[in-house]
DNA sequence: CCAAAAGTGTTACCGTTACACCCATGT
DNA sequence: ACATGGGTGTAACGGTAACACTTTTGG
């Protein structure tokens, strides 16, 4: 919500004077059952502006940087306060400075993006300016928000392919298969599950628990427990590069908006 | 509440009140050859500080961003007040946010990361306040640059490990050797000439040309042209996600500073 | 006993690595 | 001729993908 203190009827000298707003928005992703399936899909909480510009339509959570909290906290807030959840991940996805992402003041907004967990995520408020939608197929949003959204899913199906990241969509214990329909709900393929339960095995991080999940139809599944730093919440720390993060920056960033 | 001597006379009320400032900074690396062993290896232009804070340290080239430029322009213009070149790679690195980077204000840098072609670096302008350094092993630097240029410096790596950049630190026709000394120099390791070059011969956007390079002292090698997207200095486009830029964000971003 | 998911074993495939070898040129 | 970097061939290695197979539960 990049949401100014509109400027009054400030001429354009003024204007051009003034330096740029600083906002930060967050793209908020967890799973959510399918309506039509039930299997796991990709959902977001988008708000829905109350004012111009584009007066109601729907937006990402987010709001002017105030100057008490870092970068990061001030996504974890706007996070809290729009869903009322804490993140399981939180990361900055790029900065956005395009000259007319709003059209009535130039606005620089900082972009984060979160994964929640599923078992949070269905506690997750909802109301008449607030509501999830699924990751795909999106309506027209407002500001340059489509592209966003567009380049924080890149962003998640690029890192979920060499990341441990997928452990953050899930609860504290998940079962393998689980993991596995993570895999297939976000990058929207089928995986092989002799092959994927074996990469995991070697993963390191990943722990067998004693317990099963019982209730099932079949044999029941191990339980098992994601044991990495917990903290990928906060601080993503002093640039050690691991080893399994190849990472790198968006090959390619988004459009220079 | 630590007393902050500069911002006049500012009472801290007045100080929260104003939004942070907004600046962009850029770490652009260029080959040049080593003093000792006069084999290409990575170099910066930094800027010495003329006033508090930090002054007489140096630092990243920088300036306020105007209401009139986009982030790259921004960065693509002090690239060229700085050092008077044009960059053959320009890509947003991060946003660097901590509380306390700056004693004095609460600044926010939207810091980008640039490439310039050998042949060109070879014209950069020098001075009493511009300079060139080995970009490791630097010297302490003013504010978090040096957590910064660190960081740059592993993202380079890490996507020279994948994507098509090496490239963009030559000039226009180059020899295969000579990727590969700045694969050696930059990764800072050897690399083996006969896989490397068949690596090469299989990427795309790598031709051959008709000429050769003389005046060796050995068999003539053959140049090359890189004709991928040029325009890797701005717009890297919508989206696409290309096969080899494997890419994602930073597996690690840098320290929320 | 059967269906289906959990979990194991085995093999083919493919890209990378290591390194032996030939080619072309200046001295 | 010979030293040296340019350039090609080839075989071992290692990780992934494909898929047959065994195990364990609920019905």
């Amino acid at each position: 919500m990049e949401r100014v203190p509109l400027v009054a009827a400030a001429n354009v000298s003024e204007r051009l004077a003034q330096p740029p707003a600083l906002a930060i928005s967050t793209v908020i992703f967890a799973l959510r059952p399918s309506v039509s399936s039930g299997r796991p899909t990709l959902w977001l909480p988008l708000v829905k502006r109350i004012r111009e510009p584009f007066k109601g339509l729907w937006a990402l959570p987010g709001g002017p940087l105030t100057q008490a909290e870092s970068l990061l906290d001030a996504a974890a807030r706007n996070l809290q306060d729009t869903t009322g959840l804490a993140p399981s991940y939180l990361e900055q996805l790029y900065a956005f400075g395009g000259l007319h992402r709003s059209p009535s003041q130039r606005v620089v907004s900082i972009v984060y993006w979160a994964l929640v967990q599923s078992t949070e995520a269905e506690q997750a408020e909802e109301s008449e300016n607030v509501q999830w939608f699924r990751a795909d197929g999106l309506q027209e949003l407002a500001f340059d928000h489509n592209e966003i959204v567009k380049y924080a899913l890149w962003r998640l199906r690029n890192k979920m392919e060499y990341g441990p990241i997928a452990y953050h969509l899930l609860g504290e214990k998940f079962t393998l298969a689980q993991v596995r329909e993570v895999y297939e709900a976000v990058l929207n393929r089928s995986v092989d599950p002799a092959n994927f339960r074996r990469q995991l095995k070697q993963t390191a991080g990943i722990e067998p628990t004693d317990e099963f999940l019982q209730g099932g139809k079949h044999r029941p599944p191990r339980l098992y427990r994601y044991s990495g730093t917990n903290n990928h919440l906060v601080k993503t720390h002093l640039l050690e590069q691991p080893l399994l993060e190849r990472a790198g920056p968006p090959g390619h960033p988004p459009p220079t908006l």
